[in-house]
DNA sequence: TTTTCTGCAAAATATTTGCAGTCAA
DNA sequence: TTGACTGCAAATATTTTGCAGAAAA
């Protein structure tokens, strides 16, 4: 399974996207944020580092980074986005089969499908004593 | 935890929602689908059953139905949306445990919560010879 | 009855896009 | 250089709401 870079900069390089200051900008916000936030909030932060950015830019980049598996769209009122890096698939693969098969034992469904999300912080943003704002 | 009746009037009524025709046939078609609709999808095929219904009302009871607990709102490019049904919550646990732990080890994240979702049909929908159109 | 809900249509929000100029490679 | 990217603003699309009438409890 691929790797995602931790580091911004090579995570983008990897996948032979150019390196602008609003795309650079947009995906470190999302890296730095526990909330899941909008479109919006990410480019109010964004533009406390780069004023100029417009919001269009924000979505443009958005997208993108979902279309090349560097962020994840998630449900709310208006749509959300949150920063994602892998975790090797193998690894959940023999608790899951056990929850499915209880789930489908409960239920009577028969199961299609699953997804397993993570929400955390990282070493980095632990280190730092400030806790990040929530987003609206 | 509290069981969602499988009979979509019996869970409405254990809601204490009233039960008009659009928000029994929202229900159910959220229910009959195995794909992530959009509310202009629910829209159309609700309207197949009761064509007076306006898009605005299929927005409220969406609403609704996602604020008791019924429906769930899923990433998307446009919001999407998801009928749900209890998995009583202590099975998952010490599955959900040992993931947590290897994750956090590979990772090096501090896990603050996670979230797992099964996608499946029940087998009202397996015994009909035709297969759900998927959603556009 | 008395609330809650609905259809309709307008209003408010959110998202996408065309275009001409910039910028990374 | 030259495609890819951007800001700007206009165009679309989506979602919410006010209101008067209809319907459930």
């Amino acid at each position: 399974m691929r790797t995602i870079p931790k580091n911004s900069e090579a995570a983008l390089r990897a996948l032979g996207l150019r390196l602008t200051g609003p795309r650079r900008v947009v995906l470190e916000v999302l890296r730095g944020t526990e909330s899941h936030p909008t479109a919006e909030w990410v480019h109010r932060v964004v533009r406390r580092r780069l004023p100029r950015v417009s919001l269009g830019t924000v979505y443009r980049n958005l997208r993108l980074l979902v279309a090349e598996g560097l962020a994840a769209e998630i449900p709310g009122p208006h749509a959300r986005f949150d920063a994602i890096l892998d975790v090797d698939g193998p690894l959940a693969e023999p608790h899951a089969e056990a929850l499915r098969g209880r789930v489908a034992a409960r239920t009577g469904l028969a199961i299609t499908h699953h997804r397993i999300e993570f929400f955390g912080r990282c070493p980095q943003c632990r280190s730092v004593k400030a806790r990040p704002r929530r987003a609206p």
